[in-house]
This record gives C-alpha cells, sequence and structure tokens, in this order.
DNA sequence: TTGAAAGCGATACCAT
DNA sequence: ATGGTATCGCTTTCAA
C-alpha cells in the first residue's frame, strides 16, 4: 500500500498565486525568499494569498533553479528504533561524519509502501548506511543504478562494505563467562525474529559450552526489549532448568536480570552489545565498540561519496570484548 | 562558514552520458529507473557510462519532473544528540506519526553554516518539531514566509504551538523530595549552558526550599552529561557544604549519583527526566512523560500540515510526577 | 526498443 | 521595485 501524493490535488504554483495578487511571479519569489529588492506591501499583500490557499512552495524545482546544494546528508536506516545499541552508534557515525562536513540523519526502514528507496529519493540524500539490517534486492538495485553508494552494519551483503563484529567469538565469550561463574546449564534467549546475528552468536555459545557443558538448559526467544525480557525471566526462573542465561541483546537481558533480582535469584545473566545502561543495572555483556564503528562507517562512506576508491574494501569484522559486572 | 556545493563541479547532466553512450535521453532515463521498456545491451552500456563518470542523477529535477510525492517527512531538531531523554520522545512522536502516514527523522541545529534552514530545505520536509531549543530568527521567518509548520517541545515562542512540562512545579517537587529525605542544605546542578528550563527549575526548587531551609547548599554546574555530573559529585563531595543534590537533568545525576556511591556517601541525589536508564541506577528523578508528549506534538503537526486548524493552539504544559527510587 | 520534444515549478537575469 | 523570459535536469508522451 503506496501512499501517493498527486501534487495536483489542490496543486496551488507560484503562477496562480502571482495571478491572485496582482503582480509577477519574480515579485512572488521575492516574498517567498525575503528579498530585499520588494516593499513590504507588496509582500504583505503576496502572503495574504499564500496563507489564504495554504500554498506551500515546491522544494524540488527551487533547488533545480537554484543548482547551488549546502549540505550533504547521509542517512543512517534501522528496522526498529526500539534498539539502544543503535543510538549510540548513531550519535558515533554523526560526530565522525561531521568532520567531513556530512550531515546524519536517521530514519526506519519500511518495506511495506512500495519501495523504500523511491520513498527516501525525495531527501536527495548523498549516501545510505543500513543499520542491523539489509536492503531488499528492488532498493539495492535502485540504489546501484542511481549510483547512490551504501554500506552495512551489522549485516553483509556482495560486493558492499560491511562492519560487522565477530558474532561466533561473541558467543564463545558469553559461554566463557557463565561456565566461569559456575553455570552447567546454560540458555540463550534468542531474538524472536530470527537473524543472522542471532545464530552466530548462539553457534558460538554453543561451540563454547561443548567441551564443558553437563545438561542443555535449553533456549527461549523474546522480542528486543525489556518487558519481554522480564516474562522470559519468569519463565527461565519457574522452568528450573537453566543456571545461567545469555541473551541476544542488552534489552532482553535487562529485563531478564530484573526478573531475576526481583525473585530474589543470583541467577548469572549476561548480554549482548554493551549499551550504556547496562552500567546502572550492573550487567554484565559482550561489548562493542559504537566508536569504532562510527569512525569507520564514516570514513567508509566519506570516500565513496567523494568518489575515491577506499582503502579497504573488503567487510570489517571487529572483536568484541567482555565486560564483567559479576552479573 | 557555508559549505556551498555547486553542481558545476564535475557536474555531469543526463544529456552529457546520453551523448556519450550514443543514445537518447530518454533512454538513459529508462537505464537509470530500471524501466522494462530497454534493452539489456543498451542499459548495460548506458551504465557502463554512468560509472565511467561517476554520474549521480539529479533528484530534485526527477521530483520536479515526476510530480508525484510518496511519502511526508517531519524533521526532529534538536541542539545536542547526547540527550537521552530526546530518544524516548522521538521513539514516541514516530510511533504516532506512524499512523498519520508521516514519517519522521531527526536532525541536529547547527547555525554555524548559514542558515540552518537553508540547508534543511533541500530535503523538502513538511513540517518540523524543535526539541529543547527554538529556531533563531532567521530561521523562523524563513519556516513562516514558505509555509512551513513547526512546533516546539520544551521551549516556547510566541504564535507558536508549544509543548513543555512545569519546570517550575517540576522543581518544587525536587525540594520536597530532599527535605522529606533529611536534607537542610540541599544544593543545585544548573545546566552548563543556562537556559529558561534551568531557571525554571531552580526557581521552583528554590520556593520549595524556602520555608523550611536553614542553609544554602550552594549552586554548580556541569555539561550535559555522566561525566560532568561524576566530576561535580565529586566537588559536592569535596566541599562539604551540600547534604542533597538536585540536577538539571538524569545524565548529570547518574554522575553525581555514580561519585557519591563510589565514595560511599549515602548524599541524597535526585534528577530530572525520568530517562530509561534511571531505573537501573535506582535514581528518584522528576519524570516527564515522552508518551503524551509524542501523542501530542504528532497530532498538532499533522494537523498543521493537513492545513485544517488544530483545537487546541495554546501551548500545553505537562505536570511532571517524581518517580522515588528512594536514591 | 528508441529518440525528440514538451513540460514540471521554481530562480534569476534583464529590462523597465 | 517589478514583470517577463530563459533555464535548471529530469520524466514522459508521442512517433517512428
Amino acid at each position: 500500500m503506496t501512499y501517493h501524493i498527486f501534487m495536483d490535488e489542490s496543486h496551488i504554483t507560484i503562477k496562480e498565486i502571482a495571478k491572485e495578487a496582482h503582480v509577477g511571479i519574480g515579485t512572488v519569489s521575492r516574498a517567498l525568499n525575503n528579498s530585499p529588492n520588494i516593499s513590504d506591501v507588496t509582500k504583505a499583500k503576496i502572503q495574504a494569498v499564500i496563507k489564504a490557499h495554504n500554498y506551500k512552495p515546491n522544494a524540488p524545482a527551487a533547488h533545480l533553479a537554484r543548482k547551488t546544494i549546502s549540505a550533504r546528508y547521509v542517512g543512517l536506516i534501522v528496522r526498529n528504533f526500539r534498539i539502544r545499541f543503535f543510538y549510540e552508534v548513531f550519535e558515533s557515525i554523526h560526530a565522525a561524519l561531521k568532520k567531513h562536513h556530512i550531515r546524519l540523519l536517521i530514519l526506519e526502514y519500511s518495506e511495506n509502501a512500495g519501495t523504500f528507496f523511491s520513498q527516501i529519493m525525495e531527501l536527495n540524500l548523498s549516501g545510505l548506511i543500513f543499520f542491523t539490517m539489509r536492503p531488499n534486492r528492488k532498493d539495492t538495485a535502485a540504489m546501484r543504478s542511481r549510483n547512490i553508494p551504501f554500506i552495512l552494519i551489522d549485516s553483509s551483503l556482495p560486493h558492499t562494505y560491511s562492519i560487522t563484529n565477530d558474532n561466533y567469538y561473541g558467543g564463545k565469550l558469553a559461554a566463557e563467562y557463565l561456565l566461569r561463574n559456575g553455570s552447567q546449564a546454560p540458555c540463550y534467549v534468542h531474538s524472536k525474529k530470527s537473524n543472522q546475528l542471532d545464530t552466530l552468536r548462539y553457534t558460538g555459545f554453543r561451540d563454547g559450552l561443548k567441551t564443558a557443558l553437563h545438561t542443555d538448559g535449553g533456549t527461549y526467544a523474546a522480542a528486543l526489549d525489556e518487558n519481554a525480557g522480564y516474562k522470559t525471566g519468569k519463565k527461565i526462573l519457574s522452568d528450573r532448568t537453566a543456571d545461567g542465561v545469555f541473551c541476544f541483546s542488552d534489552e532482553i537481558a535487562i529485563g531478564v536480570l530484573k526478573a531475576v533480582r526481583d525473585a530474589g535469584s543470583e541467577l548469572p545473566v549476561i548480554g549482548y552489545d554493551g549499551t550504556r545502561d547496562t552500567e546502572g543495572w550492573g550487567l554484565s555483556t559482550i561489548s562493542q565498540n559504537p566508536y569504532i564503528i562510527g569512525k569507520k562507517a564514516a570514513a567508509h562512506i566519506a570516500a565513496l561519496i567523494a568518489g575515491s576508491t577506499p582503502e579497504q574494501t573488503a567487510p570489517l569484522v571487529l572483536t568484541p570484548v567482555l565486560i564483567d559486572r559479576g552479573s
């Protein structure tokens, strides 16, 4: 379902305004742009007509005529705004892009309304960064054919620069952490929507346990928020089969930890991402470094926009680290 | 310092591409848009030329010719991305605007490079929401003359709809909280950059203390982040003049609380905003409701964009509430 | 399948 | 200070 808004629905142009105000179109343009070369009375007259018709100038037409742009924009695309780590990466990319005089804006990806790309084309972006997701075939084709550069964070696609972290290794770190804390049968809480990251983390986790594992703590699945984590935590506690919990994300882990503490339990819990608020909760986590991600992403997209070939074109894989807070 | 990028620097158009590829401009357009009415060979030929010249189609020109837009965008503007509460309001507005089929994007305000508005005009936004700041005179004039609606959150301007919370009352609540917890000489930590919100909170705080206050706990000032809060907390502890702390924001308060806990002190601390991560820290705070803010902001801007007159045009003042976590 | 020509709605220049 | 005109770069229609 696309919401195409046709311009001709009550579509007034500068011409109509000029006629109605009994002036030339050049004069209307001057009123629009607060030009000094216009008398206050004519300006007021024109503005009245503008208000009356709720006229809005057509920005694309203005830009075409102006032939100069005053800023470059890169869009950072995410599928779900509730992922906290996203904001930390966002801040980091934003700061790094600033040095290149490129501005960043964030957008949510939505496939339902036609192609995403056709929607954002209107924004006239110079480049795109996809976070934790990849564009579909159509959007990829559209970007390629229009020569709009894009890169990926935490996902991958052939012939596309990407920055990921070693999720398999991160899963292993989590396993080691729980084992060190005495778990004999740790469980894993999947992301409800399965994805490649989740699979890798889980595989690493399983492999990390393999040598030492006695019993299977099982798996659960939760949506990517605290409430879902809390409910899952309650379930884990009542099931009594697991003696340690590794969660796909910090949001889930915080929810689980809350449930654990509410029950007065000491069940070890560890999350993934290393968002800021894990500190307050005293939650151990497998941490990614948003600063490095942002720096690398900014440098790469800036190079692509400039038309130069970046030195490194192979995907970049960063190594996550354990933050042990004793949770 | 404006970074005007003139289009004519290595400015290739569809015409050049057409000539070089020995085809008509219509055919190039078909290649750009993945049209079915083009043979694979000519498409490939054209794409080669496009790659060779790093040609990028001019989006404004395309839109002008297309005469149809597929999505409306509203920009949410903030001066400083490090304010955590901003993200919660953002999520809330985003969700509410979705119902109106309006998409939200976030942007940082920067006055340094000419007028902000001239920069974002290229994005062709249907409306703007300013968070915790107000546009300057020039930008205001530009938006008004181009008939682009805008509203404010947590600031105010004549003839402009705004949503604020009762900062004076919030300050009073904080005073009462500290007094209830035995403070006799509480201090206030200002925002380093003074602003209207800060003044109101402080005034309410002072008035709340007035009847009961014995000694003046003094005031401090900190930048809007945890580190600054931490340093300020250390200073408060070493000064030993205050026996309770009210902070302008949760970020500062979290920093202060960390310092207090690191020192093994029991000094009462309270923040402002009610960001999610205050829960993890067990920090008491004066809480605003991002859900309500988002709902109201979305409804109002949507009405303005639609050209209808919203029912309520007077500024909306919400009442903050105390969240007591015993900090 | 392809080429040529007619707009799209502003801006800016040149007269007046 | 104001009006008219050429023009911006693309999409789209109409012929071929």
